[in-house]
DNA sequence: ACCCAATCGGGTAATTTGGGCG
DNA sequence: CTTGTCCAAATTACCCGATTGG
C-alpha cells in the first residue's frame, strides 16, 4: 500500500489555468517565464502548473517574493 | 555474492507516470519510443517504468543522453 | 475459464510553444 | 509594461478495435 504525500501536486494544464483567470494561455505562458508561477514541464516542453499554487493565486495569496 | 541494485527498481504503470505528467497514458508511450524514458517490457508487451526515473524527470533532472 | 480495466497499435483533432507585432 | 492576436511547428488528446494484466 502506498501512503499519499504530504504535498498532493496535482497539476493543471495552460488552459485550466487560463479559464481560471479568464486570461489567454499565452498570458499564463508569460507569467510562467517571468517566474509569478512555477511550472512543471512535460518531457515534450509543454507546462503544467501547481493545482494548490494556483489556488492560493486565486485566493489573493500573494507568491513567496525575492527580499527587496 | 550480492546482487544488490544501486537503487529502488519499482516500477510505474503507464497510466500512474501520465497521471504524475498530467498527461495522457499514449503520450508517456510516446516519450519512450523517442528514447525519452526507458522503459521495461512486460512479457505480453507492455511497458512499466522506472519511478526513480520518473521522479528525476518530475524534478527537472535531465535524462542522461547517449553520446551524440 | 470468465470478467473487466488497462495497454497495446494506428490515425486524426485539439493544445501548446515560441517569436514577433500592435 | 501587460495583454491579445497571427503564424508555423511541435506536442498532446481522443477515436477505434484487439490484446494483455490481475
Amino acid at each position: 500500500m502506498s501512503v499519499q504525500h504530504t504535498g498532493p501536486d496535482s497539476l493543471l494544464t495552460p488552459s485550466e489555468v487560463a479559464s481560471l483567470f479568464r486570461v489567454d494561455p499565452k498570458t499564463v505562458t508569460r507569467w510562467a517565464k517571468a517566474g509569478k508561477l512555477s511550472a512543471v514541464r512535460t518531457l515534450g516542453g509543454h507546462r503544467r502548473y501547481l493545482e494548490s499554487e494556483v489556488r492560493d493565486l486565486l485566493a489573493g495569496v500573494p507568491r513567496q517574493r525575492p527580499e527587496d
